[in-house]
Order: structure tokens, then C-alpha cells, then sequence
DNA sequence: CGTCTTTGACCCGCGC
DNA sequence: GCGCGGGTCAAAGACG
């Protein structure tokens, strides 16, 4: 499978940011410590720097549970949750890059405790970019895996 | 009616 | 001890 972590520190790597790997420190929240360990992967994601919305949709489906504008980044950065499953220990973390406003990061923290939504079963559906009718977000669907090309327009 | 998004406020941790 | 920053939760509103 595809190496998003290294395609994506290839990115990064060149420009170098403050989006390393994030201490993941269970504070606050009184989880369980199942796995004292959480799988950080980061996903770069091309879209249009006119998204107002920071939708990611994947293979799986995220509410937002908030939004909040670093000093890192002029750009704000989305915090969502698995809403598929109500056990789902899985966080993502949206931050647009701050080298590219066209670009999208993706930090998915965790793996999920249920199967995907979306049957990749057939993996017919490449790569696609779905934007809702109601013209207030736009959906990234890249089912297919290594799809999306976060060089080159 | 249910679901999801959005914004604000609050809380905690760390650093100095 | 105080300040800054980051992160999360909660409530309200909107839309399908």
C-alpha cells in the first residue's frame, strides 16, 4: 500500500514545518489505556484554498468538533472525530499547509475499532472530488488509494 | 425529526 | 504564579 507518511514527508520534509510528530499526550481526557501508543499517519490532500469547509472525507466519515487557528499556521485547523462507530478512539486533525493553501494535511491519530463504511470490496472508485450541492463543502473521496497527487496543478 | 456544522468558552499542560 | 497555546466540549442553528 501506499506510503502516505513518506509521500507526505517527502512534502514536508522539503519545507520543513512544525507538523512533525505531535506529542500525543493522554491529558484531559480519561481514555482508556488500551494502547498507551496511537498511530500517527498524515495524509497530504490537494483542494481548492477556497474550501471553507475542511471536510476530508475519506473512507470513513468524521464530525468536527472543532476549529481552531494556531500561531503556526494563518490557516485554521479542523479537529474531527470518527462518527461511524460510537467507539471509535480514532481523532483527525486538518490544517491547511502552510507553504500551500491549496493543500490539505490530514493527521489521522489512532485506528479505528470498526470496519470502513465504504466497501472497498469492488476499488473501482480511484480518486474523486465531490462537491455538495449545497456548494458549502466539497468532499475528497479518494477510495482508491494513491489517487491524489499532491504535486503538479 | 435527526444529523451535522459552526462558534465560543473553558480547561489543562508547559514554560518562564 | 502567571501567561500562552492548544485541545475539547457544549449549545444553537441550519439543512436534508
Amino acid at each position: 500500500m501506499l506510503s502516505y507518511e513518506g509521500l507526505l514527508n517527502d512534502k514536508i520534509g522539503g519545507h520543513d514545518h512544525h507538523f512533525e510528530n505531535q506529542s500525543f499526550t493522554n491529558s484531559g481526557v480519561g481514555m482508556s489505556m488500551e494502547e498507551p501508543r496511537a498511530k500517527l499517519s498524515r495524509v497530504c490532500i490537494r483542494t481548492d484554498p477556497w474550501d471553507s469547509s475542511l471536510v476530508v472525507k475519506d473512507r470513513y466519515e468524521w464530525r468536527k468538533y472543532g476549529q481552531k487557528v494556531t500561531r503556526d499556521n494563518p490557516s485554521p485547523r479542523a479537529y474531527f472525530k470518527c462518527s461511524c462507530a460510537p467507539s471509535c478512539p480514532v481523532k483527525k486533525k486538518v490544517q491547511r499547509a502552510a507553504y500551500d493553501r491549496s493543500i490539505l494535511i490530514a493527521t489521522y491519530e489512532g485506528e479505528h475499532n470498526h470496519g470502513q463504511p465504504f466497501s472497498s470490496t469492488i476499488g473501482s472508485l480511484p480518486s474523486f472530488i465531490s462537491i455538495n450541492p449545497s456548494g458549502r463543502m466539497i468532499t475528497l473521496d479518494f477510495t482508491g488509494t494513491g489517487s491524489f497527487r499532491p504535486e503538479n496543478v
